[in-house]
DNA sequence: AAAATATCCCCCATTTCGGGGGATAGCTTT
DNA sequence: AAAGCTATCCCCCGAAATGGGGGATATTTT
């Protein structure tokens, strides 16, 4: 009856950790099962711990937080994992998510966006603290300024997503010739000469 | 010398405008120079308003929301633009980030969390519900149990940026027919025989 | 020992690609 | 009215890529 919520951490810092532990502990729906200064020395214990919510570092002696994340995944597949961590780059932040990460915090978050975060995870949600959400909001963005017209851009993408001249033909009810004129134009307007430049330069600058 | 956030409310519901021009006129650092009850009714005075963040209902008579989120953006190219709404399906949402808002909350945002997202996008930050963040955080994630091997998604993914047999087979110093095996292989794996086929199956399934 | 993986080889017909040269009709901007 | 852009369609050409078939070999993993 109680909807208690399980959770491990694995921080090297033991202050970071002892801090996140009794500010975690506190609250009074979270138990904190167990908390370790590596996932090298948590991997035996971890599948005992069956913890909802798992609280990643990245930087850590032995194996890391990223590398950690599919074997946990594969492990613990209905726990959610929130990366917690002082890098924000972009490469980190995509790789994360990708793997599987429910949630990545930087550590500058406030004590209530943590609680907050562990509670939306383990519901299956997603939490980011703001600077997070800034560098996956700007990855959403198309550049507006495209020089390509609308039947151009829609040309482009089915390209980039595998699909032939005649095939675009086809599906878009127009002959083969007219995708060869627009792809043409595209060609001259991105200044290459090759479907895998065009679809290059068209994701760098986003225009597909 | 003080740091005004210009504010412009772009919402049809006249109780809720009024709620936000209430909450958001509270805050000393913001002022609400505007609030229009559409968009079709704000475009003449918008560009005067030179607002720092405009708050965007999508539900709105004549012009909706993400219709005028492009005429906005070219109008007022440093403003941010946070949708505020009751939708948040993965569709509307990505649709709206794609055309360049700055944040996307929904109507149950607790007052806080609105106030901390205007100050964020007026920064040029990022901002979402935890909802929102759930569905973006989901299209990131891959699937862990692909049946392709790391060679072949490597490969695969080159194919879905328009790369030939042979350029792969040139940057991986492999052989074009070593290439040509391993896209046999997936196309076993993945149940397709032709290179648009592959790419569909692979991204629906996110093996890519 | 068996299976999977990564590498390489040959044959073949068909399709696609990119470069070149056009045209026409409609719509917008100047 | 002229110029420009857009979307549509047409022809020529040679080179490249594609997909299907048949293999082999060495290393790793199971």
């Amino acid at each position: 009856m109680s909807k208690n919520i399980r959770i491990v951490l694995i921080e090297d810092d033991d202050i970071l950790r002892m801090g996140y532990e009794s500010l975690l502990s506190d609250v009074e729906e979270f138990s904190v099962v167990s908390s370790y200064a590596s996932y090298d020395l948590a991997k035996k214990q971890l599948e005992q711990d069956h913890p909802d919510v798992i609280l990643l570092d990245i930087q850590m002696p032995g194996t890391n937080g990223l590398q950690a994340l599919p074997f946990i995944k594969k492990m613990l597949p209905n726990s959610n994992i929130i990366i917690l961590t002082v890098f924000d780059s972009p490469e980190l932040v995509f790789e994360a998510l990708t793997m599987g990460a429910g949630g990545y915090l930087t550590k500058n978050s406030s004590s209530a966006k943590i609680i907050d975060a562990v509670r939306e995870v383990s519901t299956g949600g997603g939490a980011m603290s703001t600077n997070v959400a800034r560098i996956v909001m700007h990855s959403f963005q198309k550049n507006l300024n495209s020089p390509l017209t609308k039947r151009e851009t829609e040309i482009l993408d089915r390209i980039a997503n595998g699909q032939t001249k005649s095939q675009i033909a086809n599906e878009l009810f127009i002959d083969q010739e007219t995708v060869r004129s627009h792809v043409k134009n595209i060609y001259i307007k991105l200044d290459v000469n090759s479907k895998s430049e065009a679809i290059k330069t068209a994701k760098e600058k986003r225009f597909i």
